[in-house]
DNA sequence: TTGTCATTTGGCAATATAACCAAATATTAT
DNA sequence: ATAATATTTGGTTATATTGCCAAATGACAA
């Protein structure tokens, strides 16, 4: 592991271990439609507010999702346009 | 999250729980170019036997990778073709 | 300003992950 | 069979992650 490529591959872990959780996933998956705000993920998750926000955040470090401030909402959308591709190949990929 | 869904979500949180650690995502890079024995990768690493065993096994268990016994050796070689263009993918979409 | 709603942040307890050591297993060589 | 080498498994400790609660922030409304 050459020291130039720390930077790189931390950067990459970043983005997987963002994507290693399944309310993650399932978050950036509905992100593929259309933006959210928070107070969405929130209803139909049934989680605390903090954990929404606090996944939202992982991901949002991570690039894969951007937020955008408008009003009271905070709405998040998909960043990292690749995403969608990743998994449909990775799922090819896995079921044969 | 529907109940069909959850399996499915879980399969691809595995892979990229997987990915999502440096040393792993670096010895699935090094597979790219050739199969490797554990003992390949305990040199270069300088971790412990049993750390790099584990490390192979969580990739082996997420259908990253797969292993061949030959003689006194384990090999590894990648399994699912889709991760380099997934890697590549990611780093363009990050370096913007 | 005060209040209210949406979101984030800090802190805590429970659980998961990582790295080492030691012991177990497996394969080949003697 | 015994020994030597390669790898895996189990156990332990240190660290990281998760999810909740409570408190802090930020924006708009009254």
């Amino acid at each position: 592991m050459e020291a130039m490529d720390k930077r790189r591959l931390e950067e990459l872990t970043g983005v997987f271990k963002a994507l290693s959780h399944p309310t993650r996933l399932w978050m950036v998956e509905q992100l593929f439609e259309s933006e959210q705000c928070v107070c969405e993920f929130v209803d139909v998750l049934k989680l605390d507010f903090s954990t929404v926000s606090k996944h939202l955040s992982i991901l949002k470090q991570a690039h894969v999702i951007e937020d955008d401030k408008r009003g009271k909402n905070v709405y998040y959308k998909l960043r990292a346009q690749c995403i969608p591709t990743i998994i449909s190949c990775l799922e090819n990929s896995l079921g044969n």
